[in-house]
DNA sequence: GCCTAACCGAGACGGTACGTCACGTCTTTTA
DNA sequence: TAAAAGACGTGACGTACCGTCTCGGTTAGGC
């Protein structure tokens, strides 16, 4: 979790060593801003670390930027693990649809962190960072979902299991990024698992 | 196309007119420092006003700021209007995704538009602007479709349009959003929508 | 007066003649913003045109430039002419120095001016054209005065008159620039004439 | 000398202290474009910046804009302070006249510097801060001289000694506002000085 | 108990961009 | 052709941040 993890050689500390409460105030200022309904534009470095009650250098000695700042605060505010029923794929299914509608990429009580995630679209390297750390594991649970499910005969064989995770988690996305006013009960994971699945059934059989 | 299009009354123009050759050099040069691969952060007024070999206040006389700017920028980029075969539902729908995949949300050779609709994310307003006169009329038309489908015997009864056409979008957003890297053959429009209408045909046959 | 007055030549006019209405405008309307307490740097042509309700180009078709217009601003303000006495040359120094204490060089109910003058020291051009339609003339006539006191026995022969004209000047010209605060009566005129001529008469009397 | 030497308080210095460096060199960047006659309006405060090799925050950092800062400009340039012979009225005179001439207000061979005092004229607030540092000083330095001269009976004590100053100094300020072309042998401090004086006396003798 | 090195908050540093304003010129319609 | 109006490129205004660099002072481990 620590900006600094990825050092190995761990090399005998020499001097003071950093404060972790430095730490913690950074990413909470952070934090405050943005539940403040600070826009993710007006959200300088200068303002953070007024903001912590930090200087600007304690910043810049962990993070070489903005961007990389926000890959923490968004690690920081990621829910850490997923509890799966495992009792069927539609179970899961509608959970992992259920945690994407509640939090992470499609959080609407914390919509602010949305932004955060938008914003970093703009800068690759970071987005490759965020992709890999929080975006690609939630895809390959998914997949490895739907792969359970075509070996119990809840999900038929002959389709790819990519594009029929992308049909799952689609009107997630579409709900988040183009319609954030929609919140209507139609959109519950439920019945949207239930629709799609209509026709990727092993046998297709006629919807009662 | 206008920025000042809205303005209705029409007062007789007094003084000299503005200039449309310093309205399409200013367009044209975020247009080209795109192209160049400057990133959307870098792009400041002065500097387009310095491609564009303008005044930093023909800007502003124009806009009230880069993100306005960037709305019309895209609506020039946006392709106006969109032919359908109008021969069925899935004919309808399969152009309806590949218009998505080629160009608009989902354009790929050039990505350059995409950041810029994912920037407007994060400022309200401008995000209204662009979904009103873009993203909504798209969707009017997507729902149009169905409807038709409805009517044709193409699409179940007992369907929320609404949803539906989030069905049909979401796999197009989740590759632009979420997938960038993806451009795989099953992603061709025509393979999405007959997965899709399996379930939802009023009369459930098996997939030939 | 008319800033075109130079221009011998007096072709037949053609196309629409200027107005003069435009000139009065706008020279009154440098005066309104100078009595309104307006500071010089903060008059600008484009407020010169807005105040007087007329376009920046009809007044860069008249003046070249802001000093230009000043010059033709302070000449208006100019008193024409000065009528002396002719009694004595004591007199007539004395009302000489009632006009430079009452206006022109040191105008203290309109101390407005006084700043026009000392910011055209500024350009060379400028003071150049006021000095010699201004200043000049008034020292002309000051040395006038005393060349008439010296045949007339009032003033020694053996004195600079430039240097004498100066020491009667100096003294308004000291509380002009350096003492605005100073208004005291031992500044009176008659006093400070009294003072220097002790020195100055041919035969020196004591002082009565 | 320092732009902050008023602040009694002497509180800890907090942060990086600021570069007595980046002083003079501001000062000195004006200097130097005032020397090649760049005009005293051409000199905006961002090329004062560009030629000091400084920031504009530096500048703003220290004074609050151009005027402030010409003050200092001004300051620097000043003489300390002045040596006065003391051996008699007549002699402290010609000195003090003399110090006018050479520099300061009536300096001839850096001319550039009248103009900066003459702009200074328009904003009052500027203009007080330089007269009670530096007009003021020398002002109550020439009074006293003249005080000292009625004590040793070399001035009539029935003169206003304020008036008298400005008689002897009212010619040296007309030759450098109005006459700068002026630099006759005639105006020399001494034949001022014996010029005034022949009617100040106390017992008035005629001139040899 | 020192020494040394890296930390800390604070803030100055040279830059760049902001959005506004005035410059002097140019271009329109109207008289 | 002059008139008012106002757009044009240019460039300065004063402010805010950028990322770096001192300051004086603090906090640890190694001597």
């Amino acid at each position: 979790m620590s900006p600094a993890d990825s050092t190995a050689a761990e090399q005998p500390v020499r001097g003071r060593p950093r404060s972790e409460a430095v730490e913690r105030a950074i990413i909470e200022g952070v934090m405050k801003l943005l539940e403040e309904g600070v826009s993710l534009a007006e959200i300088s470095i200068e303002r953070i670390a007024r903001t912590a009650g930090v200087g600007k250098a304690a910043i810049y000695r962990r993070w070489s930027g903005k961007e990389e700042l926000f890959v923490d605060v968004l690690r920081t505010a990621e829910p850490d693990d997923l509890e799966l029923p495992g009792t069927s794929m539609r179970d899961d299914l509608i959970v992992l649809l259920e945690s994407l509608r509640r939090r992470g990429l499609v959080n609407r009580s914390s919509a602010i962190l949305h932004n955060v995630q938008v914003q970093m679209k703009s800068s690759p390297k970071i987005w490759a960072a965020y992709h890999n750390t929080v975006i690609a594991p939630r895809r390959r649970l998914g997949i490895e979902v739907l792969r359970r499910g075509q070996r119990n005969g809840e999900l038929r064989l002959d389709v790819d299991v990519d594009l029929v995770n992308d049909l799952f988690v689609g009107p997630m996305l579409v709900r988040a990024v183009l319609r954030p006013d929609a919140d209507l009960p139609e959109y519950l994971p439920e019945r949207i698992v239930d629709t799609l699945l209509a026709g990727l059934r092993p046998v297709s059989t006629p919807v009662p």
